[in-house]
DNA sequence: TTGTACGCGTTATCAA
DNA sequence: TTGATAACGCGTACAA
């Protein structure tokens, strides 16, 4: 028994399907697409020889003739993955009902979008979804390329390249109203990072509203979108100020963290003492022990359309940039009262 | 001006690269291989031209030589993602500084993960990272390929094929000894879905230590493993039941359900009425208002030791296959009594 | 309906 | 150090 009765080199290619079968490779091929002209008699049996020989079509050789990967890049921040896990899972799905694969393409953060540039370049993707900001200079280089991009809740705006996000000014300027209405005046604001777009559109349409209502000064402070810095930042900055009755957060980790500082370091109840909106609807912010009133982004709705707007790229190759805005819904719970002050029989 | 004149019809190639540099294709090649002889000049030239081309090679094309694809599959199910989005992160974090791209397959759960095998199949993957159960009669298919997989907390046992687990077992066991060294007799247990291997192991352990330390009875019920089912089937088990003294969940959304469900809707204090032990360590457990005392697994030890278990197969093919069994980490938080009942003095 | 021949864009081999 | 040429495995004209 010499060593290559033994051999296993390298999967079956069509060629050994053909030779098995006693036809032409081309046949082999034509009886694994759909829409080809094959007897059904010479299908049937070149399939079960295939599948007797364990054959599958190499789809990378497919893409370099058909020109079409069917991968489509995915970029998300940790950020993003850790907050928004459902979202991960929903492009998956989503991408793979249209027969496309994700290539999932991870980040420290925005800042870092730049190091996976080159990458996404050398596979020919059917287009891209980027959670994450990027430069114009790297966007035109997909351009070139024609790989579409759809931006995920980032505001950017470039040719041909089509964008979906929460409308986060309305839903800043509504968290206002809301805690305007039930009488809070002395109000302050926790938001995420200075480089995170999203946060300070957030912060500053509220605090931008409650100054049109006449609430002049809102104290806010930056942190880093974390429930343990939601906890101390808010902590410090009450420390100096007059109590206040309001707090809205940008987003839900920094509230979670907020109502365990009213509650376990600064003994206020919630929402007799302050009231706490935050923004996302985590899974966390429905938990009986937090409650907390938010406002929610159409996260999974927004996947399934950021899908819709690249794939349909592929044809509509030169239709103008799409930006989407999609309103933010209030999920009202019990950590804001919402009824005036003045009105508690309301 | 005709048509021709502003076709960018596809991007360019190592063709068009060589044409302008005067010099032969497989130069250019050369040049973007880190590991050739090329003149320093020429690289640094054909590089030029390259970049002002906009030419990036065709990762597709390469693999189909280099029988490479540089791809490694990851199967995971949405309960995974949701429930530890880090590892995600992780592993595409690990496997990008070895140069790899993660192709990310999601699954409703084990149930559904033949929806992809062929898929998987069709990519010359390095290598698969699979979160979830699989047959015999599929793994053999990737062996056939030579397709190392590595299987990620399923207890999966098939030759060649390696696998990461923490020590599920082991865990409960821990489990059960620290509820029963506080003095703890009147036990439940909140098991996960009966499909779950995870959670019969570590549920089954539980109770089989008890056992051994004359604690026959555990009443258990089994949930779908979310916060939901925790709050509702503990509330119904107790209902017909003395009441218990110490509860141990499968998982920690379960244990943040039954905390919730003392609290709110049965007035038990925690862990003075009753202490609660979950399992994973998700981010949760950690915040105030929970304070879960739980077993961690180390995921992200584990999720790094799976990239270099798989890639390690590429060099040596037919090493017998390794199933690594990590122990858990006991956290000590506030949800459950740890010293003995009768001596409340330590 | 099937076979022949070519090309997708790269790396690898061999000779110069 | 470089160039010519042959793969890699498939899809697709075109001819039969």
């Amino acid at each position: 028994m010499s060593a290559s009765d033994n051999e296993i080199p390298y999967p079956a290619t069509s060629y050994d399907v053909a030779k098995a079968a006693g036809v032409a490779q081309s046949t082999v091929s034509r009886c694994f697409q759909d829409d080809s002209n094959i007897s059904p008699e010479t299908r049937e049996r070149v399939r079960r020889i295939a599948a007797e020989l364990g054959y599958s079509r190499n789809a990378l050789a497919r893409s370099l003739i058909t020109r079409k990967s069917n991968m489509v890049g995915v970029v998300a921040t940790r950020f993003t993955i850790r907050n928004n896990p459902e979202l991960v899972y929903t492009l998956g799905d989503a991408l793979r009902s249209e027969k496309r694969r994700m290539l999932l393409m991870v980040i420290e953060s925005d800042a870092t979008v730049g190091s996976i540039i080159d990458e996404a370049l050398e596979y020919p993707l059917d287009g891209l979804i980027c959670c994450s900001n990027m430069k114009e200079t790297d966007i035109s280089r997909f351009r070139t390329r024609r790989v579409p991009i759809v931006f995920f809740n980032r505001d950017v705006k470039s040719a041909l390249t089509d964008s979906i996000a929460t409308d986060h000014a309305e839903a800043g300027q509504r968290a206002a109203d809301l805690l305007f209405e039930a009488g809070h005046r002395r109000i302050v604001c926790i938001k995420g990072p200075e480089k995170a777009q999203v946060s300070l559109v957030r912060a500053s349409a509220f605090v931008a509203r409650l100054a049109e209502l006449g609430v002049a000064h809102v104290p806010t402070v930056s942190t880093d979108f974390s429930y343990d810095q939601g906890l101390t930042a808010f902590t410090d900055l009450v420390e100096n100020l007059p109590r206040p009755d309001a707090v809205f957060c940008a987003n839900d980790q920094l509230a979670l963290g907020v109502m365990d500082a009213c509650r376990y370091k600064l003994g206020w109840r919630i929402p007799e003492d302050i009231s706490v909106v935050g923004f996302d609807d985590i899974a966390e912010a429905g938990r009986l022990s937090y409650q907390l009133t938010t406002i929610r982004q159409p996260i999974l709705e927004m996947a399934l359309k950021a899908v819709e707007l690249l794939l349909s790229r592929a044809t509509n190759t030169d239709v103008e940039e799409r930006n989407i805005r999609m309103a933010g819904r209030l999920i009202v719970r019990t950590s804001a009262r919402i009824q005036d002050k003045e009105c508690p029989s309301l």
